[in-house]
DNA sequence: ATCGCGAGTGTGACAACGTCACCGACAGTC
DNA sequence: GACTGTCGGTGACGTTGTCACACTCGCGAT
């Protein structure tokens, strides 16, 4: 079950043109870590040197108001990077998001100095850090557009969807659900209800199951 | 009136510890330039290939969503960097955000090629091109915030305030206000009324004019 | 002038969403 | 089987977004 030594290097889309010479620094320098679900990647408190390259596993990250409420600003996953965390945390802009894995998680910790070495070295790399935070960047960008623009019932067909990931079977609760798209619980239940009411999904304590993916698909898709 | 070569360099704090060579470099090889009020300095349709330092002037950023519907993201101000369109272009993650000019402004046009050398040979570049990811990230952590858990009135009071910038005179239509919001404009005009029923500013056709700032940035403070 | 016209604004009715208060139902644990 | 904390359901109400439409102001064309 082990991985021969570096060949996670291979999941990386953007790091496997990177030249023999810095593959091999990445390889040394750097540790493959393990965490359990549930574990605080970052947050306003602790703050990583490491930049994680997520080999196995998701990582939730969501911002907290001062109100106390919540919203899942976007997910790393597989094959991703944390590039926001480096960014803000080594500015000591002090924001309020963090990271949480969602599932027991494997990952790669670049440590601060090996970072700054290949950011200065490989043209590759740095290609690799910019596109990450592209991409980053236009999740966020889509998270104002359906936050200020989108209808609950479309954004809750669309997460429904996303978060089965092709098995219909979901295990949170309303609660989980509301923070996710930034709402309220109640509109949450009211929305499920709903769907269920058209024969969308059925609703027990705690989970959910997709009977009609396509039509929460259809809903999803317009607008 | 007319800078001296290369003095505009000691507008960004970040950029002042730079050593001289490198100084040398952004000065020599960077172009100084000035648009009129109301150029577009990107969109998705225009890609620039300079990375852009605000001398003088505002930019400000924006969405629009397919609906048609528009929200400000943020402004550029003097002293600051268009960094996100950087990562963003590079990475061609076609995105909708595009970029105006607010003011009559003069920036320094820093060519792809420059930067990317900058970055691979200034830690203290790269520390200044991270550090304004980190401010734009944070801006936009906030306008997320704002657009799902804020009330209008005080997003409205606090933006009052901050295009007002000390004078208390605004040009501006209820509909750009609406935009800068993210919100319909009967939604502002209700709400500029209500401030005006309070005493705390004076509509006219186009113009507001703030009469009672205290009382704005005090609603504005509240939560 | 005055006519027409478009941009800006006012308004009322209604729909969607968020908030509040409160209740009941369920799954553990003891 | 009683106790307890989590989870979900509900109605009332406040806030925000949507829609339709009317009015006003400023300005250029006739």
């Amino acid at each position: 079950m082990r991985m021969s030594q570096g060949a996670w290097i291979q999941r990386f889309e953007g790091l496997n043109g990177l030249p023999d010479p810095i593959k091999q620094t990445l390889i040394e320098r750097s540790k493959v870590v393990s965490l359990p679900a549930g574990t605080k990647v970052f947050s306003a408190d602790f703050v990583p040197d490491n930049l994680l390259l997520l080999i196995e596993g998701t990582v939730k990250v969501s911002q907290t108001s001062e109100s106390g409420r919540e919203i899942v600003l976007y997910r790393v996953e597989a094959g991703q990077s944390c590039v926001l965390t480096t960014a803000c945390l080594l500015a000591h802009e002090a924001y309020s998001a963090e990271g949480v894995a969602e599932t027991d998680i494997t990952a790669v910790a670049i440590p601060r100095a090996v970072f700054d070495e290949l950011v200065a070295t490989s043209p590759r790399f740095r290609n690799f850090v910019f596109a990450a935070y592209a991409r980053r960047i236009t999740d966020l960008f889509r998270v104002i557009d359906d936050v200020a623009f989108g209808k609950i019932d479309v954004r809750l067909a669309d997460r429904l969807v996303g978060l089965a990931a092709g098995s219909g079977e979901l295990q949170v609760t309303h609660q989980q659900l509301a923070t996710e798209l930034g709402t309220a619980r109640e509109v949450i239940s009211r929305q499920l209800s709903e769907f269920q009411r058209r024969g969308w999904l059925r609703l027990a304590r705690g989970r959910v199951s997709l009977t009609d993916t396509p039509a929460l698909t259809r809903l999803a898709a317009s607008v």
